[in-house]
DNA sequence: TCTCCACAGGAAACGTAGGAAT
DNA sequence: ATTCCTACGTTTCCTGTGGAGA
């Protein structure tokens, strides 16, 4: 039934649909380049899957075909203003630098290699006010940024008054899809991605309708229906694989999320995940206890009381797990159980 | 009201890996 | 081979918060 998985990935790169003004937008600031100047920053701001990374690649995608134009696409969430310009040096062309290059010999080494017009997209950028390198960028004549977050007043009010100032008109706000909008976007997906007549409009609709405006979870929500309907040996998708799609999507959506942390982050979930609501001082006598057992072979050590509330505190970022202060308690919970660790873990049942 | 306690989270300090210089 | 240097992940230290109990 699905002809070309591909079709349903972060990276597939579809023909952006419902989103002309914005769109126009970007491409206004970025048609400097095609006379040879510096493009104009922007901020792209609006909740998660609603395609601010695909509008943006689209965009750069377009520029490419009528004029070259080097760029970078960073995953700001979690990175050091050093770590935010190595990643930058590595997509640009010339060798990769030094894992242990001081910040001041990169940010030089940026300046020295940046010669033409180039375009940095800050992905995940919520915390870039906190780094210098908006500073840093500025100090590169040439080099335009997209800079792409969630909240658009919380992140102007962090940077400074020449930043503010220069997004006067490209401050951009994606709001989530209409029923309607997401149903065409999932219908130009499923031509390319599954076989002709799988699905109906209705069934698009539905699933659009599920998705709630979120681009992405319409994606994953489709894919799923055609996965449910191959196991279930229909033909074509069938309104009860419609149904149970969306339990099926976020599970994955969940599952993915899961699989990108590292280590300490799964065994805490773990400990969360089969303990039920918990609490922080519950959590830390469980880890201590089976931390000699679980990180044995492993080649890593446990880490502190302070370094797992930071981990604690990505897992509730990553909607894997749920929070809440009651009284003095501050408890957990996974926010699916059935979602288990894919790393093969000692985790002794209590 | 005051003191005690447990915990959260910010900031500084620390240890280590690994590349460069000698 | 040895020393030096840096970024990064982590630990240590500390302050603030708020409920419990005297």
């Amino acid at each position: 039934m699905i002809t070309d998985r591909s079709v349903f990935r972060d990276d597939w790169l579809p023909d952006v649909q419902h989103r002309e003004a914005e769109m126009t937008v970007l491409t206004d600031a970025l048609t400097p380049v095609l006379e040879g100047d510096r493009a104009e920053d922007v901020l792209l701001h609006g909740p998660q899957g609603v395609g601010k990374t695909v509008l943006t690649r689209a965009a750069l995608d377009r520029l490419n075909r009528q004029q070259p134009t080097p760029s970078a696409h960073v995953h700001c969430l979690g990175a050091s203003t050093a770590g935010i310009v190595r990643s930058i040096l590595q997509e640009l062309p010339g060798s990769d630098p030094a894992r242990t290059t001081p910040q001041e010999e990169l940010i030089a080494t940026l300046q020295e290699r940046v010669s033409e017009p180039t375009v940095v997209v800050l992905d995940e950028g919520d915390d870039l006010p906190e780094t210098d390198i908006l500073d840093v960028l500025r100090g590169v004549p040439d080099i335009s940024w997209i800079a792409i977050c969630h909240d658009e007043i919380d992140w102007l009010s962090r940077v400074d008054e020449s930043i503010r100032h220069g997004l006067t008109d490209r401050s951009l706000q994606l709001d989530k899809f209409t029923t309607s909008e997401l149903t065409d976007i999932l219908e130009a997906r499923q031509r390319v991605g599954l076989e002709g007549g799988a699905i109906s409009r209705e069934q698009l609709r539905m699933l659009a309708d599920g998705a709630a405006g979120v681009a992405r979870r319409g994606i994953f929500a489709l894919r799923a229906a055609a996965e449910l309907a191959t196991e279930r040996g229909h033909t074509t998708i069938e309104d009860v694989d419609v149904e149970d799609s969306f339990d099926r999507a976020r599970r994955q959506l969940r599952e993915q999320a899961l699989e990108s942390l590292p280590l300490h982050h799964h065994i805490l979930y773990e400990i969360i995940r089969r303990k039920g609501e918990v609490r922080t001082a519950a959590i830390n006598d469980r880890y201590e206890a089976i931390a000699a057992v679980v990180y044995d072979g492993r080649n890593q050590t446990p880490i502190s009381k302070r370094e797992r509330r930071t981990k604690l505190q990505k897992l509730v970022d990553y909607n894997l797990i749920g929070r809440r202060d009651e009284e003095r308690k501050r408890v957990y919970w996974a926010c699916d159980r059935s979602i288990s660790s894919p790393l093969d873990l000692q985790v002794p049942v209590p």
